[in-house]
DNA sequence: TTAATAGTTAACCGTACGGTTAATTATCTT
DNA sequence: AAGATAATTAACCGTACGGTTAACTATTAA
């Protein structure tokens, strides 16, 4: 069995599911609803496949209403993705690259003042 | 081919390889510097084949200094995986549980004042 | 009750993934 | 030149992944 933080990496690493996520954002659809876009490419069962995929991960949600499988957004998933990166923050902004330049004028001895 | 979103996040989707960007995060390492941690469990060649996975997705970069391949974390990688989260931000933070809740309130017509 | 709509499940297929062992390359040391 | 160290490449293996078609379940509508 697998850690929840990998199950949710992979959920994320298909452009479709990311699509899926998308259109969620906006608001609850049923499955037939999210396949739309995607059945000139792929049939109707990869689709659900690929929201089961993101049940598993904890991103979606579905209910039941008739013959409908209203699908719904769980950004709270997202999170535990977000706190894993967040350390990394400051090795892609824009200060780190300044501190970067610094430390490397630094060890050359180049230092102004001083 | 895949896109690069969908390979930074397959590279993401692994224990193995999130420990060695960790690592990475402490300094420069060279290949069996990172492959010690894990050579109780699993052989060199697969911590080779996991710094490929990483390097293809941007995340590691490769050196040469004698017969060691000194590793460094390309951060900067990471921040398209943080820019494609950014939107879903409100989805998980706490001022839209708030903001969640004020809804249901108004659609029950239960708003205070007015 | 029959037919239509919505969706899932099952069985299958090719390819990618994560691991292995064995062989190979490249550099330093003696 | 020979041996040790660092790392990669090659060939292989089992399993998971993304897709298919066909069959099935469940609900609504005639």
């Amino acid at each position: 069995m697998k850690d929840s933080l990998s199950i949710l990496f992979s959920a994320l690493a298909d452009p479709t599911r990311r699509a899926i996520l998308a259109r969620l954002a906006v608001g609850e659809a049923s499955v037939s609803d999210l396949a739309e876009p995607f059945l000139s490419s792929m049939s109707l069962p990869a689709v659900t496949k690929h929201l089961k995929v993101l049940e598993k991960a904890g991103l979606v949600t579905k209910s039941r209403e008739a013959q409908w499988r209203p699908c719904k957004l769980n950004g709270r998933a997202l999170q535990e993705a977000a706190e894993w990166m967040e350390p990394y923050r400051v090795h892609w902004e824009e200060s780190f690259d300044r501190l970067e330049a610094y430390l490397k004028i630094v060890q050359q001895g180049d230092v102004p003042h001083e």
